[in-house]
DNA sequence: CAGATCTCAGCTATACTGAAATGC
DNA sequence: CGCATTTCAGTATAGCTGAGATCT
């Protein structure tokens, strides 16, 4: 019962313990598992957008730009979750890529009018469909109603850090 | 109803659209609403361990020792995640503030047997208590059930990744 | 004047690679 | 020999800060 019982039992099953065993404090935190996983996404993401020749920042502001239009920098900084610093390096790459055009705003002279090319629209298709596909290995274990129960659950958990 | 139908519904309403509105496939996208909910839960992680005096890496280690006894730094990688070159910088951290102790292993001469020590142990429980709250933040909107459910959708996810 | 925008240089944490030294 | 362990040096990426120049 006590700790010193705890041991004992600990020690005589030392063996049958897998080098590679996951602490119970840690299996059972959510804070952890969705770590975990957001590892696996991450690997997932990276490895087929490098496969097509892009980045998981570059999907995101090519679908910005398609689904709301030109925009400023700083929209899109804001819509992507994207940090105005990183903005600026990735927007380097999609036009140097052809997939975007930098324009100066004429209303107002501080912003840049950033708008996508029937390349980067091409290019944003053709990402939508790997995108998929990685949801796929992702959340490979799961029947489509948990799919849509764990996308539920998250999308409350966010908007509720996503104010302010 | 085609392209140019949204095309015209989007210009009509775009006033109406906020700046820092999310793309509608990012916000479908299970990778990305994880990705998103997980770095809300490492600022949670790293603010709270930072104001304890530690750090996620810590948590994982102690526990690990804690849960399983004096294990090798191989060992405690394996268990934690937490790569072989980290591992050793982090163990350099712990043994300066006394939390774990390294010492050579008799019985094999390439390995360091790491043992938490009393310090380790106290600090260990403290942090538990951090961690503690730190879900309940996390998931702050969600019913003792819905909490339930999530971690279990997540572990199958995280177990079918993590077989070889 | 306050505040927004774009850009650059640089920082931190996390995850990971390569290679050397040592020992099984 | 092949393989495992510890260590160090270095890389990549994401996310972020600070500051300057420009403009509203």
């Amino acid at each position: 019962m006590g700790a010193t019982n705890d041991f004992a039992v600990r020690l005589t099953r030392m063996s049958a313990t897998p080098a590679d065993a996951t602490p119970a404090r840690l299996q059972d935190a959510p804070s952890w598992l969705i770590n975990q996983v957001s590892l696996h996404a991450q690997r997932l993401v990276a490895a087929h957008m490098a496969a097509a020749g892009a980045r998981g920042y570059h999907y995101r502001l090519l679908a910005a730009l398609e689904e709301f239009g030109p925009a400023s920098q700083a929209d899109l900084g804001r819509r992507t979750g994207i940090d105005r610093s990183d903005v600026v390096a990735m927007l380097n790459e999609l036009s140097d890529q052809g997939l975007v055009r930098r324009s100066p705003d004429p209303s107002d002279r501080r912003r840049n009018v950033i708008t996508i090319t029937p390349a980067g629209t091409r290019r944003l298709h053709r990402l939508d469909r790997v995108l998929a596909q990685i949801q796929d290995e992702l959340l490979a274990p799961l029947s489509p109603d948990e799919r849509g129960e764990l996308v539920r659950l998250l999308s409350r958990v966010l908007a509720h850090h996503s104010r302010r």
